[in-house]
RNA sequence: GGCGCUGUCAUCUAACGGUUAGGAUACUGCCCUCUCAAGGCAGGUAUACGGGUUCGAUUCCCGUCAGCGCUACCA
């Protein structure tokens, strides 16, 4: 399950079960929709005793940048899902070149000499549509090789059937049979004219070259994939079966950016606000896929028990965050906090404790695991994201309160004489009482009715007092982890706030 | 513009011709309760529109509208 390491090298090619890839162009950092074709990419291989590979679709050398391919390793890494092959596009490019050739050699395939960037790709900006360039593709092979031969930079494109009209077939898994006429499609490049292999060539060569059997990727690819197709054909191999996933989109319903979306779109930005990736996994399975039997919070390994390809619908999702909230928690979709909150209750109080630590400490906290292990229990039900330990369990870490509304030590319909007869007594009773939960709570409430107040007019003052809030974990539990020096200290100090 | 895909509550979705159109999130109210949560209960909101086919359409067909994708020597 742990990542091979990069050894391009042609590594043992597993004849059982299925082979899936998850093919990303390192132009930037992993995004959400990119992930969740990983996911479904993993949860069928491993729902199917797959293989898993991981493959940077690099040939794009202007735009790719290795910031880019690390910091996809960095999501991945903490989505811990892991993949079982690795491979790199660019070091597998003698291979496309061949596959190149083979194609040309067959007379599948032409040489364009139209010069890259050239006035003719201001075709794109004319409502024109644009197929093919009749000039090149009817040029004689003696020309075409003289010209070759002396040094003129060509593209190579797939030389489209566009007689009789051909039709181009295959069934997807999700959007059923899907045709189109060949006529319709473009003679694309395979080739750049620095030699380079395109998209469509590499992806493809790879994908046969692989032995992958199922392509599961983002919609976007659904028009591409009758040229694939195409190549598949040409190169003598049979295409494998396709699973197109709908995209995920942004709640103005367009496809989700970084430019125009922010850091949300970004799989680090749900990691260092404290999403569980076990609960990210869950949010964004749950997106396009659902196991139709009103299931939602699902562990792992249920997901990988009940995935599969029937249960992914056609219309795109879309991810309900709201740009420009003022605070982090109301960025996210609700759903997916839900989700997120619902995973760390379902975690045991050790595990949740351990991935609180490190939160705890970079904000500059310095606490002892045991004591964070009691607090947990504490805070673990007002949570939704991790960081929230930080406001939630706050007054457990300082020494010091940080300053707050006197007025917020009086009791509900009492006053401030009230409030410095409930701290009064308090403090005496705390003073030798002993300091668990089922004493606390007997000794508090015996002096409520000795004080002749309600029992939560005793509780508020003590409450704010020693949480310095009104809203905290339960008072008895509360005190009971911070303890009898400094629940008094904090009374104290309250009383001296009050006069 | 051309080609392709899609259209069930605000959002994620269920219902493979027959349901009072189900669940979840969010929202509202009530209960529980030492506050806040969590939990329990209750409530409102949906089949884009128009035609067919059928005894019967969310479901099948056609059209309209809307959204998305592709239309690069990007992936």
């Amino acid at each position: 399950m742990s990542p091979s390491s990069s050894s391009p090298a042609r590594q043992q090619i597993s004849a059982i079960g299925p082979r899936v890839r998850f093919a990303p162009s390192p132009t930037g950092f992993l995004h959400v929709g990119s992930a969740r074709t990983f996911i479904f990419n993993w949860l069928y291989a491993r729902h199917n005793g797959g293989t898993m590979i991981l493959r940077l679709d690099d040939t794009d050398v202007e735009r790719n940048t290795e910031a880019s391919v690390n910091s996809i390793f960095e999501g991945l890494k903490w989505l811990d899902l892991g993949w079982d092959e690795e491979y790199r596009q660019s070091e597998r490019i003698a291979l496309h070149r061949r596959t190149a050739e083979a194609i040309f050699q067959k007379g599948l395939a032409y040489r364009d000499f139209t010069p890259a960037h050239s006035g003719e790709s201001e075709r794109s900006g004319t409502e024109e549509r644009w197929l093919f360039n009749p000039g090149m593709r009817g040029l004689s092979s003696a020309e075409s090789h003289r010209r070759a031969a002396a040094g003129e930079p060509f593209a190579l494109r797939f030389c489209v059937p566009r007689e009789g009209g051909q039709l181009v077939r295959f069934t997807d898994a999700v959007y059923g049979e899907q045709v189109k006429s060949a006529a319709d499609i473009e003679d694309f490049a395979l080739l750049r004219s620095d030699g380079m292999p395109t998209y469509h060539l590499a992806s493809c060569a790879d994908d046969a070259d692989l032995r992958i059997s199922h392509i599961i990727r983002g919609q976007d690819h659904l028009t591409n994939t009758f040229k694939h197709v195409l190549i598949f054909q040409a190169a003598g191999t049979v295409p494998p079966q396709f699973a197109h996933l709908p995209l995920l989109v942004a709640p103005d319903g367009t496809k989700l950016s970084k430019r125009r979306h922010g850091p949300v779109v970004s799989v680090t930005t749900y990691r260092d606000a404290g999403f569980l990736p076990e609960a990210f996994l869950n949010f964004l399975c749950l997106l396009g896929w659902s196991p139709k039997n009103d299931r939602e919070q699902m562990s792992r390994q249920e997901l990988v028990d009940a995935f599969s390809l029937d249960g992914i619908n056609r219309a795109n999702a879309v991810v309900n965050f709201r740009e420009a909230a003022k605070t982090l928690e109301e960025t996210f979709d609700p759903k997916a906090l839900w989700l997120n909150a619902e995973h760390i209750r379902a975690l045991a109080v050790d595990d949740l404790s351990q991935r609180l630590m490190p939160i705890v400490r970079e904000a500059g906290f310095n606490v002892e695991p045991a004591k964070m292990k009691r607090i947990t229990p504490l805070i673990r039900e007002r949570m939704k994201l991790l960081r929230d330990v930080l406001t939630a369990a706050d007054f457990f870490f300082v020494d010091q309160l940080s300053p707050y509304d006197p007025a917020e030590l009086i009791p509900q319909k009492g006053d401030t004489a009230m409030a410095l007869k409930v701290l009064r007594k308090a403090r005496e009773r705390l003073a030798n009482t002993e300091f668990a939960q089922d004493a606390l709570d007997q000794a508090l409430r015996a002096a409520a009715q000795e004080l002749g107040v309600k029992a939560g007019q005793m509780f508020q003052p003590i409450r704010v007092a020693v949480c310095g809030r009104k809203n905290a974990p339960p008072l008895f539990a509360t005190l009971e982890v911070l303890g009898r020096e400094t629940t008094l200290a904090r009374i104290e100090q309250a009383m001296g706030k009050v006069q």
